[in-house]
DNA sequence: GCGACAG
DNA sequence: ATCTTGTCGC
């Protein structure tokens, strides 16, 4: 598939923040999808390993087929990882993999699903919303663990599957915990870009397996990206 | 110096 | 993210 170069893919450090900034004025997350009218979904995910000495990211996307859940395509990618992992710049360490991978499709997905998170970020650029403008699709992001936003917490959803407690910042939901398996951890989703957040989370459980609480496109993509290291 | 910290 | 063995439980 083809990716929109809306800057460099190897930008400085000191100009980490200005690109966030930049980009931040064209998120949309006010459109409603549905999950019935997906076609196609991609999980992606990055595995880190070494080899020769160098740090090395191994980068999988897997495009599943809707609603059968049936595997269409897969694409990798893997180098050397140059840029250190600095909360917040998450985009800048694995978006060079991960378009790299992307430009491989021969499909072009109706939508991204991303582990880590969208606008549930300090300045609403995590890597799902930032991946989005090079990908002109939508996006979701799936973050395993909490990445705290100023001042707020979460607040711990009904331990039922399906539940969950919106993330406020600055009277705006940014994202949600969402309990995607009964009696387990919550998973933190955000709409990337092109997708509104209720739309996200309907889509976010309905992707969800009984085998764990990780959507099955992300989940796939993290196993499969970790047996990429093994080789 | 101390605490926080997506992956 | 990754480093790491066994162990408790369904």
């Amino acid at each position: 598939m083809e990716i929109h170069l809306v800057h460099p893919v190897h930008p400085r450090p000191d100009e980490f923040v200005g690109i966030q900034e930049m980009l931040r004025q064209q998120v949309r997350t006010n459109r409603p999808l549905t999950f019935s009218g997906l076609s196609t979904v991609a999980g992606v995910d990055i595995a880190y390993g070494e080899q020769e000495g160098m740090e090395t990211g191994f980068c999988h996307i897997a495009l599943f087929k809707l609603p059968s859940m049936e595997i269409i395509e897969r694409a990798e990618s893997q180098g050397p990882i140059t840029v250190p992992y600095m909360p917040g710049f998450l985009t800048f360490r694995e978006l060079p993999l991960i378009l790299d991978a992307a430009q491989k499709l021969q499909n072009v997905p109706d939508l991204f699903m991303f582990d880590g998170n969208g606008i549930l970020h300090p300045r609403r650029m995590g890597i799902a919303t930032h991946a989005s403008f090079f990908l002109g699709k939508p996006t979701i992001g799936i973050a395993k663990t909490y990445f705290k936003v100023g001042e707020t917490e979460y607040l711990q959803p009904a331990p039922e599957k399906g539940s969950f407690t919106d993330i406020i910042v600055g009277g705006e939901p940014i994202g949600r915990a969402v309990r995607t398996s009964a009696g387990v951890k919550p998973v933190f989703v955000s709409p990337g870009n092109q997708i509104d957040l209720s739309s996200a989370t309907d889509i976010a459980l309905q992707l969800t397996g009984p085998d764990s609480r990780i959507p099955v496109p992300v989940r796939e993509a993290d196993i499969q990206t970790r047996n990429m290291r093994r080789r």
